[in-house]
RNA sequence: GGCGAAGUGGCCGAGUGGUCAGGCAGAGGUCUGCAAAACCUUGUACAGCGGUUCGAAUCCGCUCUUCGCCUCCA
């Protein structure tokens, strides 16, 4: 079974094979860090790790690079733009370096929480300086960049292909929509920016052969692939606004530069959407990750994300989130009950679940069949563990590996069991454990002596204090009750 | 104006030429001392209008609507 992965260049699904066997090679455009991360950030990073997770599941190293933009690049593309990490310093009355710093702790603070394992490489714009200028030296040598006062221009009509992602190839058709006043020092109404003259006062500057100054917005990114990946990478990852200009100039760049091609393969994440309309940080409604947090676990957002496709627009909403959290609830619930069940002599056939998923992801990374497998399995699981002779002890570790190898391992919805379960029990805690244990074991004796009222009032107690009884074959289990 | 997505049952959300998505919510039932859970049953879905086809929600055309990009944005 082979994995077929979308390639945004050509709109279609390809058959996927790494330029080297064995290896994948992938870079993701990662946050300007300049705020806190948001849900659109979550749709992004639990999408490509999901992605990086498939990949080593079916056998590949994988080499993930995410960069962080901690140069702050201009509102706009024109003379008129502020620095948006400066604009931060200057409101948060302290330097671009800390907004720089404490954003991207926050950012990987909110990425840890999502369970979303590490980058192999995290490579900073402002540590890799003298790549990009380099990068730049040789664009200019091969006559795809050219000077002017300080600033560098990449010469869109030195590269024929420019626009080749997009679709945007007609540049005098580009520039009929154009919202910006034009620079008029550049040749070609397109042309973008390689390095930029520091304006006076600007905080983040470098030397360069061109004077002092400061890189250009695409240019860290194929300056940083190509260090780290090569000049050409299996896949490249990214939000799908980022397709035009920012990875169409990414492309123009790397492939001037190395006359090679520079991806194999595009893959662009939908966005996520407030009432039907996008997130943004400039909009008003964007939804903190920090601030959701606070209400919501953030596996149960990691599920919500995961229930739909990465191509696909995710509509945030109150509702939608209070379903996944119940439905995340009972998959949880169907693996504390395998985890507690004792072994009897049934036997389960996993084979077609394991189809299903594998088909499912290796079909563009199709979370949602692979959740909807799980569901299934959870359902029929539980029929096995209703049964009288319930499931034979080598029956349960496939159950239970099945679960932990597509629900922990690779979708990072069910934690592992070493770790509480956030959602529904709560094992972290072992004194609560230990006290609870107690409650039950009395209101076990209660029922026995058919006092219900005391058994009942145990119940109910439990409950207003945000503790959930349930009376299971395997005998009594208690979840924190949700408070969504 | 240009480029590009998309419209699926009460809600979320897959799929795609001919038997099932899945989740949430609702209804009825089994089980249970009662709950809860679990399980069973239950939904005239595919924006509209034409066309292709033995057959279309799925392909084609048109219309309507929504969204994104063309300015930084995951």
């Amino acid at each position: 079974m082979s994995l077929f992965i979308y390639n945004s260049l050509g709109k279609r699904k390809e058959q996927f094979e790494s330029l080297y066997p064995g290896l994948v090679t992938m870079y993701v455009c990662g946050p300007t860090v300049y705020g806190h991360a948001h849900l659109g950030h979550a749709k992004s990073y639990v999408s490509f790790d999901v992605v990086a997770r498939w990949l080593r599941h079916i056998g590949f190293r994988v080499k993930y690079v995410q960069n962080i933009t901690d140069v702050g690049h201009l509102t706009d593309d024109g003379d008129e733009g502020e620095d948006k990490i400066e604009r931060q310093a200057r409101t948060e009355k302290t330097d671009p370096m800390e907004i720089a710093q404490l954003y991207t702790r926050s950012f990987y603070e909110d990425m840890d929480r999502l369970g979303i394992e590490r980058p192999n490489i995290a490579p900073t714009a402002t540590g890799h300086i003298p790549e990009q200028i380099a990068l730049i030296e040789k664009l200019i040598a091969s006559e795809h960049a050219y000077v002017v006062n300080g600033n560098v221009y990449f010469s869109v009509d030195s590269f024929p292909d420019y626009g080749k992602l997009s679709g945007r190839t007609d540049q005098d058709a580009v520039q009929s929509g154009i919202r910006v006043q034009l620079r008029s020092e550049k040749r070609s109404p397109s042309d973008f920016a390689l390095w930029k003259k520091a304006e006076a006062g600007h905080m983040m500057q470098w030397n360069s052969p061109w004077g002092r100054g400061y890189p250009g917005w695409h240019v860290e990114c194929s300056a940083m692939a190509t260090k780290y990946l090569g000049t050409t990478i299996d896949i490249h990852g990214g939000g799908m606004e980022n397709k035009f200009p920012h990875h169409d100039c990414e492309i123009a760049q790397s492939e001037a530069a190395s006359g090679k091609p520079f991806v194999r393969y595009w893959m662009h994440n939908n966005m996520v959407t407030v009432n039907g309309t996008k997130m943004g940080k400039s909009l008003k409604n964007s939804v903190n990750l920090k601030d959701l947090f606070k209400k919501v676990d953030p596996l149960v957002i990691r599920f919500f994300i995961l229930q739909s496709h990465y191509r696909s627009p995710l509509d945030y909403s109150e509702t939608a989130i209070r379903a996944s959290q119940t439905g995340l609830g009972k998959l949880h619930d169907t693996m504390r009950r395998l985890l507690q069940a004792k072994p009897g002599s049934g036997d389960l056939d996993l084979s077609s679940f394991t189809e299903r998923i594998e088909s499912a992801m290796n079909d563009d990374f199709n979370t949602p069949i692979a959740v909807s497998v799980l569901f299934d399995f959870s359902k029929f699981l539980n029929i096995a563990l209703d049964r009288t002779d319930g499931l034979s002890e080598t029956a349960l570790a496939h159950a239970k590996s099945f679960l932990v190898t597509y629900g922990t391992t690779l979708l990072g919805i069910i934690p592992p069991e070493s770790q509480p379960f956030t959602t529904g029990t709560v094992h972290a805690d072992n004194i609560l454990d230990d006290v609870i244990s107690i409650l039950l074991d009395m209101r076990a004796d209660a029922r026995i002596q058919k006092n219900f009222a005391l058994s009942d009032a145990i119940r109910d107690k439990l409950l207003e204090a945000g503790i959930e009884v349930k009376d299971t074959k395997e005998g009594a289990s208690w979840t924190r009750a949700s408070d969504v």
